[in-house]
DNA sequence: GTGAAAGCGCTAACAG
DNA sequence: CTGTTAGCGCTTTCAC
């Protein structure tokens, strides 16, 4: 008589309860342990027996509980992918969603599961406790901000991997897949030295991560092999207001400038648009590269020549290495992707 | 002396193995039950007794198992956000990036984890067999492609809810939660209106999923209350190339036109140069505004005046609504999210 | 190669 | 209000 409907809901399943191991093992005549063997693909099972096995499994529509699984065999096949909320602006940058999607469809063809994760500062603890709680196989994080490896000292408790490296690599622990920045900036630049450029700027990211050091590193690196000047130099953060902020700052120190490096295509599309104000034209008067090869980059006018990161692959080679960590294989704790130079019209 | 110190990350663990819900009650001096009772906030423990078993659970800083609570309570606490593969490109819409960054943002407040499932459509079997393997307790799905509501059978099986309207919603099981897309684009059409314009053209978007069905029906609402003509139409897709193309159109026709309202913030962007290539000013000869509010909206030259749809509060209503259903509460069907004109210079 | 038995860590009636 | 008793569905020695 009372009003228990509600319950349907979660009761409503009462036709097709999912089908349990014993059942399938009823089904095809074998014991539990045989059809547990088979689902793991154990290698000592008749060929007929797993045929069996298979068919009735099929039948069924059998999908192995994975809370049961992992409470008996102590795994949890889940690997959690931390985001420090300060960086949740992450999923702003299509760098990091291009990596959570290399994670995600990496992870997409092995028997592990993504778990998303924001961690909001204030409840780090919970994040911690819960990731060291036994109740992931292994985390990814993915941050801005070098701090954020507060995560660092999970390391050696769980399989970790960082994405980006971190801050101090002798200090932290736990492996890490990096973009060489320096590089990439250094062969940006160099672009615009062998384009002819004599005075090239840059708009320059934070200071007070990986990112932003390397590539200033990288631009310096080519300016100083070139023998040219190397202290037009404006930072910048992340929007395109911010380049533009920046590129007024450097047209303000009245010093020739015909050619410009910025930390983001982002960056540089805030540029744009005060260099064409003040009527410079791209690339005849200012010679433009910019960083990421975001989706704008190619649309913009005219073109921006940019360095690409292959995030998605940096996002994948992540989550495999994870996944490796958790094999127990050896891994080396520091793996660097290569960057690409994509020439377009800019520069 | 050996190099077998990598192998430390795994071995590490056994100092301190996680401590069991029976180590809490041994410590505490009361049963499991108890325990249980406290970590599950039962209204029902004694104050004193609380109090001995939390003290408990901090010095033995226990964290419950979630597969072992999973598999006894029959709940996973675990909810899926598919992705459908074909719209992985949503990692490149800040749009989706950001509703997915809301459900995430609110997930984290509950007891709920977040399953990052992207979803190849030559396995979505696979994908359809983890969902209603009992493996989560709800889904949410987000997807460019209205077509993808593939996953809308699922609905009369397991609580989920989906982003966006379906292409049919009489036909579709499952919750959705949906921005007013035809409101959106009638108050935007509507600004250009009483801004004094006589003559307003759109630049539409793809019509075969909702949002671009239903932005050229706002946009058609808007004139035909105004009695102007809605005659001045042309398509784009995505790209900022499309909106410059459809711009080409639309002057090609030689008809005045003195505003502009398009699909998105990306088309109204490629719609700017071609205007300016026109020897035309943005607001002066044309008026325009665009749709999304995207990061690039703010910069461009103008300023352009846009629709905000806040896509993270989608986001958080996705996943408060799943959450409801889980619970058994009865949700309405459709829930519709505002959205707000964001007046800036272009119109 | 296959089965039997014993749990994994927790929740959920049911007594008391 | 608290303890007892059974499992949840699967893996895993250990015999056969």
């Amino acid at each position: 008589m009372t009003t228990q409907d509600s319950l349907s809901t979660r009761a409503g399943a009462s036709a097709g309860q999912s089908p349990t191991l014993e059942m399938v093992a009823a089904r095809a005549g074998v014991s539990r342990a045989t059809v547990s063997r088979v689902v793991n693909a154990s290698p000592k099972v008749t060929p007929e027996v797993v045929e069996l096995v298979q068919s009735a499994i099929a039948e069924l529509n059998y999908v192995p509980n994975r809370a049961a699984r992992s409470l008996a065999s102590r795994k949890t096949q889940v690997i959690a992918l931390v985001v420090p909320e300060s960086t949740a602006k992450v999923f702003d940058d299509p760098f990091f969603a291009a990596v959570i999607q290399g994670v995600a469809l990496y992870l997409a063809d092995t028997d592990y599961t993504l778990n998303l994760l924001i961690a909001s500062e204030t409840k780090s603890d919970k994040t911690r406790r819960y990731l060291l709680g036994g109740n992931v196989d292994g985390a990814l994080v993915v941050s801005h901000h070098s701090g954020d490896h507060s995560y660092t000292r999970l390391g050696s408790t769980l399989p970790i991997v960082f994405g980006g490296r971190p801050i101090n690599p002798e200090t932290a622990e736990g492996h890490y897949v990096d973009v060489d920045n320096v590089a990439g900036a250094r062969v940006a630049t160099e672009r615009l030295v062998k384009r002819g450029c004599r005075s090239i700027a840059t708009i320059a990211g934070p200071q007070d991560m990986p990112p932003g050091i390397d590539r200033l590193a990288g631009w310096k690196q080519a300016l100083d092999a070139a023998g040219l000047d190397d202290s037009l130099v404006e930072f910048g953060d992340y929007s395109p207001a911010d380049g533009a902020a920046a590129m007024r700052r450097l047209l303000a120190r009245n010093v020739p400038i015909d050619g410009l490096f910025t930390y983001s295509d982002q960056l540089a599309a805030g540029a744009y648009s005060v260099i064409r104000e003040a009527g410079l034209s791209i690339p005849g008067d200012i010679a433009v590269v910019g960083y990421d090869d975001d989706r704008h980059a190619g649309t913009v006018d005219p073109p921006l020549t940019t360095v690409n990161q292959a995030p998605a692959a940096m996002g994948a080679k992540m989550a495999e290495i994870v996944v490796r960590l958790i094999d127990g294989d050896e891994v080396e704790t520091a793996t660097t992707m290569p960057t690409r130079l994509v020439i377009r019209e800019s520069a």
